[in-house]
RNA sequence: GCGCCUCUAGCUCAACGGCAGAGCAACGGACUCUUAAUCCGCAGGUUCGGGGUUCAAAUCCCCGGAGGCGCACCA
């Protein structure tokens, strides 16, 4: 049987139900149509046959029967998981199912691999990552969890659209990693021979663009940092960065709880959704509260950065984290909250006023240098969203880069290094700028209630197949060449 | 990186020191209204890999692999 390169598809599944939903039982339409998809379930009986043809709208039955439907034969002797293209009139069956009574029919692709337990599906999750395309058919509540992720990045673009902010790329390859704490990855450039890095944040390229009057940016995009795999990081992960100029931090949260409001009435139909069974309020406005003020009421205790670095030294150890030396107030002080308040947070909270001393890219709070005019919002206990007045002040930037640069120095592989590039961008002029990140895989995994983060990424991050052959010290190839020895 | 758990037929799972099994899928057959159709028949295995203990190992032990969860990391 020969494949044909195209089908005349007429009708969806979705579009036959709709359509004729008010045919009775034993009722023919009097209209044909041609509907294409992969056979899920076959029923042959006889000088009959079901089968239950599924795409991507849904599920109909085709309806076959030996004195209509051509190469009858062959139609009963297909195999689950075929994709077929089938032409007929829809009627309703005598006991009241909805179907095309085939006429003509084609294959369109065969399934030579089996298609799992048609009852169960496949569950097992190696399987089900490692090979997505079984997945997706098999379980439709992952293709569901793809469709939510691909709605709501589409519909975030519409609504920042709809605020006058303009889209962008930025490069993937930098020369110097910048923009985040975190381990990147390397790769090498043949022709310059030249390292680069894979982004681990495209931010200091955003704002340059602010600097050339882009007003409103944003760039959806991947980022890769090289760091351990676990429920809520993939290597390879995908976040919103926004900049606004003449904007400060209190816009941005405005900004987000707007965003996010509408994001989950256009996802879920309301803004009190239900996470893992918790109720979880997302309408604005949001708490706001500062980590200072987190820190005390879980602790009980009025600790800030301005605490004596002993005292907060003492807390810290005393909660069981490895106090460094190199460690200021600042980053004891985080280390505090992280410990004790972080955890308890489930209802939106905007925490606001990070230490200077953590937040190199962060412009110092108008009340207290020691701070900058930093938040993450917290929801469900995640960080979702991670945003600041932007630092635009050149020479600060520089001495903020120069602090970080002596902490990679004495062995902090993640801390930042001197970009000199972006500093003299920042010469040119950054005006007041808020800016903000936001994990799309996380805020996916918010709105399709997923405990892991590979549930809402179509191919996630995992050890190549081949590895355990090469282990074994088989060469993968060794048999294919078709070269052996002479007897 | 550390700890716990898992790995048996294409899929979903039993057998837990004593002959490796079932359902579904596949394959052959019956059946003119099925709905996970039903019925009859047939076939299907390096029990993740390697080593050890034992009269006997899927089962117990050791090493390795892959995966999951938790911790750490991810400011």
């Amino acid at each position: 049987m020969s494949i044909p390169y195209r089908f005349e598809q007429t009708a969806t599944a979705a579009e036959v139900a709709a359509r004729w939903d008010h045919l009775g039982a034993g009722e023919e339409s009097g209209h044909a149509v041609a509907v294409a998809g992969r056979v899920m379930l076959s029923r042959p009986q006889g000088r009959l046959a079901f089968a239950e043809l599924r795409d991507s709208s849904g599920a109909v039955q085709l309806f076959s029967l030996a004195s209509v439907t051509k190469e009858f034969e062959a139609f009963t002797r297909l195999r689950l998981g075929d994709w077929v293209g089938a032409r007929g009139e829809v009627v309703r069956t005598k006991r009241g199912e909805l179907s095309v009574k085939v006429d003509e029919w084609v294959v369109l692709a065969e399934a030579r691999l089996p298609f799992g337990d048609k009852w169960r599906g496949v569950t097992d999750v190696e399987t089900r990552y490692r090979q997505r395309e079984m997945d997706l058919w098999a379980n439709p509540k992952s293709r569901e969890r793809l469709l939510l992720r691909s709605l709501l990045v589409r519909r975030m673009r519409e609504r920042l659209w709809d605020r006058g902010f303009v889209e962008v790329e930025t490069p993937i390859l930098h020369p110097i990693p910048g923009g985040a704490h975190a381990r990147p990855f390397v790769t090498h450039h043949r022709a310059l021979d030249t390292d680069f890095y894979l982004r681990i944040a495209p931010e200091l390229y955003l704002k340059r663009l602010v600097v050339g009057g882009f007003e409103r940016v944003f760039e959806i995009g991947r980022l890769f940092r090289n760091e351990g795999l676990s429920p809520r990081h993939n290597p390879e992960f995908t976040t919103l960065e926004l900049y606004q100029a003449y904007a400060d931090y209190e816009d941005v949260m405005v900004l987000v709880e707007e965003l996010t409001a509408e994001l989950a009435l256009d996802l879920c139909g309301a803004t009190a959704i239900t996470y893992q069974g918790r109720p979880l309020d997302l309408a604005p406005p949001w708490r706001r509260a500062t980590m200072a003020e987190l820190v005390e009421e879980a602790t009980g205790v009025a600790l800030s950065v301005h605490t004596p670095r002993h005292t907060l030294a003492e807390h810290a150890q005393q909660l069981g984290v490895a106090v460094e030396p190199a460690w200021g107030p600042g980053k004891l002080l985080l280390e505090v909250y992280e410990k004790t308040a972080e955890p308890t947070l489930w209802d939106p909270v905007f925490v606001r006023d990070y230490p200077a001393e953590v937040s190199p890219l962060a412009r110092r709070h108008r009340a207290d240098p020691e701070l900058t005019e930093r938040f993450e919002a917290v929801v469900a206990g995640r960080e979702l969203a991670n945003a600041f007045s932007e630092l635009n002040d050149p020479d600060d930037q520089r001495a903020r880069f120069e602090e970080q640069s002596a902490q990679h120095a004495a062995g902090d592989e993640e801390a930042m290094v001197v970009d000199a590039e972006y500093l003299r961008a920042l010469e040119h002029g950054l005006p007041p700028t808020g800016g903000l990140g936001v994990g799309i895989d996380r805020l996916a995994m918010l709105f399709a209630d997923a405990t892991n983060i590979r549930e809402v990424i179509s191919f996630p991050t995992m050890r190549p197949e081949r590895a355990r052959r090469a282990e074994d010290g088989e060469d993968p190839e060794a048999g294919e060449t078709g070269l052996r020895p002479e007897p």
